[in-house]
DNA sequence: TTCAAGTGATACACACCTGTCGCACTTAGC
DNA sequence: GCTAAGTGCGACAGGTGTGTATCACTTGAA
């Protein structure tokens, strides 16, 4: 699973250079959309040969990064333990590890918008954890908003937007950390009822 | 003002090119940031050198364009009446002419973005404009969310959501129209008393 | 009607990005 | 230490977007 799928073993510097190509890519890519390979590999403190090298194109490149973006998702989706806390602790959870984990989220943004049916973006197995995180707390009164793809929407963007926030920002400091802006955002704005 | 900024006065089918060519920018840029001057002048029914002609860069196209943006920002605000009417009020009539003037909200949400700290992003005077706005929502106890970027993200953002439901999406109808959902959750991702 | 303004079409030079070599060098792994 | 794997460097070809210029044609405006 861990990116070697049928070819044979990579050595363990090059296997680590692929990660940090992914990395450089989601920071890079984040700021612009638009940069090239050359751009990315710099930022991974390598050349563009080696890049090419790791990734047979540039769309296998952004390939892996939906792959790796997605899968994060699916494992902060796991972890946040769907089945056992009330759904608003579960929503925190869920945020709080998407932020620890340094999901790329303009990234996350790109794709998610430009997929306008479900084309590439983020897979349909995190779209319904995301639906089910929704429904919960829907069913707990918490919001009051119906539709799945509304409630994913605002979510990821307003997961992009508290991410852009300065960390001296008054109501950041107010909600006490990012995660707490961020549900008390959605949930509001998802009509539910405030505190 | 219009456009003709110094140099001589163009001819009327030549002005009107002119705007012809900021509308399909605005609507190819929207789908894709990257689109070339001959897929934009293509859907102005126009040839590349003929954009060239009116627009000296591309730079200076999307220059044009971030102007006719703040313009369009500029007279909603104007017209939203801030002084005579309720704060809510106000609000909705914003959004709602926003819609109307077709915004490309996607470009806009560009703009805003990539100017971390204000480069050339949306003008200071629309920035003073909506930060009024979200002052007089909080003074009237709709909201109560205190930094000005933070209120300005959530809208810009929202926006751009919103816009991009389809006609028969459940919160849409429910909420009754586009600016009312878009009030609604912004108010309510803001901190707002729902209802 | 007449003429300048504007456009379409085409060509050209320039720059950038992509993808692929080949070769010398360094390094991980046995 | 040896060997193969991996990398840096340089070069190349192909594609695309940009900006400019020229020429014939069309059209707005006096």
């Amino acid at each position: 699973m861990s990116t070697s799928t049928g070819a044979r073993r990579l050595r363990a510097d090059a296997e680590n250079n692929t990660a940090r190509i992914l990395a450089a890519a989601a920071e890079v890519l984040a700021a612009d959309p638009a940069a090239s390979l050359e751009r990315i590999g710099e930022a991974a403190g390598l050349t563009r040969a080696t890049v090419h090298r790791r990734f047979a194109s540039r769309q296998a490149l952004l390939d892996a990064l939906t792959d790796q973006l997605n899968q994060r998702y699916l494992s902060a989706l796991d972890q946040s333990r769907m089945d056992t806390a009330a759904p608003l602790v579960v929503f925190l959870r869920l945020t709080e590890i998407l932020f620890e984990l340094k999901v790329s989220h303009r990234f996350a943004m790109e794709l998610m918008g430009q997929s306008d049916g479900c084309r590439d973006g983020l897979s349909p197995e995190v779209a319904a954890g995301l639906e089910q995180v929704f429904a919960r707390l829907r069913a707990a009164g918490d919001i009051t908003a119906t539709g799945a793809d509304w409630c994913r929407q605002v979510f990821l963007a307003l997961v992009h937007e508290v991410n852009r926030l300065p960390d001296d920002a008054p109501d950041l400091v107010a909600a006490g950390s990012r995660p707490q802006l961020l549900v008390q955002a959605v949930t509001g704005a998802l009509g539910g009822t405030p505190r």
